[in-house]
DNA sequence: GCCTTGACTGCGAACGTATGCAGTAGATGG
DNA sequence: CCATCTACTGCATACGTTCGCAGTCAAGGC
């Protein structure tokens, strides 16, 4: 920028005022704007962000904490935030908390400490409450995605769950189930939210929930071939299993698989979250297709474009929608 | 830091010093350091990175550009990067490619603008010759990975893909196999490659390669199904098809599977990459591992911790390994 | 012709850190 | 007792920006 100045003969402020378009209280020739936007481009200028971050204005760097990268739906997730981002000409700082909470307030500080214009938390860290209480103390704009409903103190972007668990139910009992099973991934967040909304609907419904129907673990494939073993083993088993997750799904129809189980004729296998993999697994997944791309771009024009009004918005959760494939079939 | 140099009746440069540890020219007594190190705790100092930065040293950032991180294998490897990174203290600033090779050359930019350590690029991009143009002019050490053996001007750690078609190969003649296709995602990188391999091992064995069984198009499931329909609408259909990577494979056993051929009974299928879901497809997938961790661990080393001799490094490719599972069998 | 006004532009101080160089003690040797 | 050396510590500046404020210059009103 120094060059710039000299090259134009103006002083190195006027070539900051004109290079930031700013509303600036004091007006600019136009003919000086001119000299130096090109003079600008001649030079191959490139604004330096951490001069302009140490000054105290944007450092045009979003923060994203996300729990479970190698998770294929949080990966969608990461790319829909960076195409987001980028659209507003911001770039992603990635922080990989590996599902350890205190991995997670470590990022966070180091976020802090980069500061970052606003920060984004992927997946449930509710198991955390120090987090969380760092978060709502913070003097950037937070916004949690997938942590279920009832976040606390942190504005928050979050899918109606129940309304999912409902379409699924609603479709399993029209083909004709009755023993209908559960596999969740854990007890938190969104995983919860289903398990409660299973059970929830299930009642409703006046069907029977049966003793061990509700089966947990962590959500990685290997822990739904578990789950599954256990609940074949039962004197009454299932008909169909509603998995929490299309990961746990995907060790549904492995498990069932090997296990000489048809799909759908002998047990239908439903998922949660539609991630891309889902439309080509054996045989396709009868899932739940989440809202990705409109969670994220309301996640970031919340923390990016309004933030102080962040806090305040409680937005209902977005609506997700039934996809049927070939996973869900009449009872056998 | 002022803080700290106010409390403990010390001048700033004398606290910077310490906090640092750094190989000064002049000593520092010993009981100042402690006396500045409790108070820094005390107060909860924390350095920022920008004006640690703008001040020319180092900004603890790598720099990723990734080509396609909703790729599953990508996102593995993203994984493994943040790993290697926090494990040295670094913060990972991601960049998604989108798949467009021009938005790595603004991405390219953009990180250099942001004065990383290192910059690390995933997936090739040698189809877009400028950008490894301004990398080999760069003020930053760049490291690239899977961008196949021969990359030129540029450090890379790369997989010895012949090895890995080689043993899917063998294992399949040993199945009995003679009618070998080969589904491949693109002619770029590690994907050329194998496909080269593929021809060449064949070649070399003896065995005939014939028409149309080399099939291409872009690295997603659907692009596999495709190919697969074209492949058995020969007249000498494939026994056995060599996906180049798993993502294709996993489209190969969802299309043969719609259309009713069971595998491997009637078609054995490879893959190459063992992403996570590789174990638990339908039925699990016989595939080539990668030893990403080795790999990024390696490429995370020659960017940070001897940046200046990365150049020279021309790293022999690591080995891949054969895992055979249950999507290959005796030909029937 | 002088003063006011308005339209610009430049000056200079921050932001938080790193570091060369100059200072200030106390210790030691002559 | 003075000079010299050593072991520290402080001063000052630079890094590339942003922005409040002051300065300059021409035009216009009286």
């Amino acid at each position: 920028m120094r060059d710039i100045a000299r090259a134009t003969n103006l002083s190195q402020s006027t070539v900051s005022r004109v290079l930031n378009r700013t509303p600036t209280l004091v007006p600019i020739a136009e003919e000086t704007r001119e000299r130096v936007l090109s003079t600008a481009v001649a030079l191959g200028y490139r604004p330096n962000p951490l001069a302009r971050g140490l000054r105290g204005a944007s450092t045009m760097l979003l923060g994203l904490i996300v729990r479970e990268i190698t998770d294929a739906f949080f990966a969608g997730a990461v790319e829909a935030v960076t195409t987001a981002a980028a659209k507003r000409g911001y770039n992603v700082v990635l922080g990989h908390a590996h599902a350890r909470a205190d991995e997670a307030i470590t990022l966070w500080g180091v976020l802090e400490a980069r500061h970052c214009d606003a920060i984004l938390l992927l997946g449930d860290t509710r198991d955390q409450p120090r987090l969380l209480q760092d978060l709502a103390g913070a003097h950037v704009p937070v916004v949690a995605l997938w942590q279920g409903a009832q976040t606390a103190g942190v504005p928050s972007v979050a899918v109606d769950n129940q309304a999912g668990i409902r379409a699924v139910l609603d479709h399993l009992i029209e083909l004709g189930h009755r023993r209908i099973a559960f596999v969740g991934g854990s007890r938190l967040g969104d995983i919860k939210e289903r398990e409660e909304a299973f059970v929830q609907h299930l009642a409703r419904l006046r069907e029977p929930l049966r003793d061990s129907y509700v089966q947990h673990g962590v959500n990685e494939p290997a822990s739904a071939v578990a789950a599954l073993d256990r609940l074949l083993a039962l004197p009454e088993p299932p008909t169909a299993v509603v998995a929490s997750t299309d990961v746990l799904a995907t060790g549904l129809l492995h498990g069932a698989h090997e296990r000489g189980l048809l799909v759908p004729a002998q047990l239908s296998i439903t998922g949660f979250d539609d991630i891309p993999v889902a439309a080509f697994t054996v045989p396709a997944l009868t899932t739940v297709r989440m809202p990705v791309r409109e969670m994220v771009e309301l996640a970031v024009e919340m923390a990016l474009d309004k933030p102080d009004r962040a806090r305040d918005i409680t937005p209902q959760a977005l609506q997700p929608k039934l996809v049927v494939r070939a996973s869900t079939g009449r009872v056998g």
